[in-house]
DNA sequence: TTCGCTCTCGTTGTATGCAACACCTGTGTT
DNA sequence: AACACAGGTGTTGCATACAACGAGAGCGAA
């Protein structure tokens, strides 16, 4: 992390995701690079990076701006996401090893056993470890490339903080699917373990869609 | 294409996919703004826009070389690639308009009767009715993401000049796979569209490894 | 001879200066 | 009063200067 990009580009990418630079925030090439004391040209290195991952919409001559979602890039993302997570769930049933797989049950009971409790904290303790129950998966899958295009995809649930619009009922579905997941995995069967993963997005997008405000909503135009 | 970082980005694709940037080659920052009249500055930017769609290889303090692929590497585009071209090809049957319908039929006219002698001009020109046969395909999924995606799997077969490879017989059913999919567009059945596009990549795949000489395969190391 | 160290050179990484473009404001005209 | 045009201002796009890191050559010691 000793390279400036790095440094500008987490400070954007974990401001963008916590909420401290709100959807249609202006990112003055400027006022960054004097926020994160570096000058322009990294910051210019990572607004670019962003466009790319699709976080940040740079227009020529008119500057970067943090990117708005409308409901068509929702549907979008999730068909994409569906599609591109169960292909690493097939190939991480595999490829995983035993050690990750045992961190894959012990991340499913650390879920489970923390969702007693709904305080805001233990939501955000979740979301972390749901995030890693995800990431081990789609490290096994053991592509680069896979890799790269997941991040992509997995922006827009980060941003929009999905996990805390889950109730208690979509909970607990969704610690089943961790687990189906788990014993797909340790069986190795990709049929398994791609379908499971399909039916755990496909239900994660039903519980954002209905979970938007009528003003989020209409933000599709 | 008034900007600068335009330019050398399409110098330096075109020039790796035409072979003059041979894989492995080095891409000075100076050489290249020299090359192409601009500065280092538009040169960095278009260098790291390479990268990320996987025809360029950057490491830190060590400039940037053509990527060259490995065995590994085609396994995991080729299993991409179809998942996102059927993907596409699924969504285009939903979308697609007459006009496109049309156009597709014609290339397919026009790709039969210019198999008939198979100098190696009639191949370029295949190709690039082939190009524009699934370009169109693609751009009726009206997904950014989607298209971003593919284009970063799209390279490979590009740079190898995959179409060379052909014989004859895997001509035909290439052409065959064209009709089927123009027919099952028309029809507007995803499933069947999304079947005969996986049909028609994964045959590519194989007609691709198949053509590899030792000396090419020995690539994965 | 071979291993290891150092110094130099070339390259990349960062900072800053200059040019070009876009937006906004103010003034003049209709 | 409303529109059009011109100028100003602030931003991005590009060029260049400086700093920092890595690779390789050359020298010395084991």
């Amino acid at each position: 992390m000793a390279r400036a990009v790095d440094r500008v580009y987490s400070h954007l990418r974990d401001g963008i995701i916590a909420g401290t630079y709100a959807p249609g925030a202006r990112l003055g090439e400027v006022d960054i690079a004097e926020l994160t004391e570096t000058s322009r040209t990294p910051v210019r290195e990572a607004l670019r990076q962003l466009e790319m991952e699709g976080l940040v919409e740079v227009v020529p001559h008119r500057g970067a701006r943090v990117y708005t979602w409308t409901a068509d890039d929702l549907e979008e993302i999730y068909d994409l996401r569906m599609t591109l997570e169960a292909m690493a769930a097939a190939r991480a049933a595999r490829r995983i090893e035993e050690k990750d797989l045992d961190r894959l049950s012990e991340l499913c009971d650390l879920m489970e056993s923390s969702a007693a409790g709904d305080a805001g904290q233990r939501l955000d303790l979740m979301a972390q470890l749901n995030d890693e129950f995800h990431a081990i998966v789609r490290t096994a899958a053991a592509s680069t490339r896979l890799l790269t295009m997941l991040s992509a995809v997995i922006q827009l649930p980060l941003v929009m903080r999905t996990f805390h619009r889950y109730s208690p009922a979509d909970l607990s579905r969704s610690h089943a699917h961790h687990r189906d997941l788990v014993a797909a995995l340790r069986s190795g069967d990709e049929i398994w373990a791609d379908s499971v993963m399909r039916a755990h997005v496909r239900a994660a997008k039903h519980v954002l869609l209905q979970s938007l405000t009528p003003d989020e909503a209409k933000e599709s135009e």
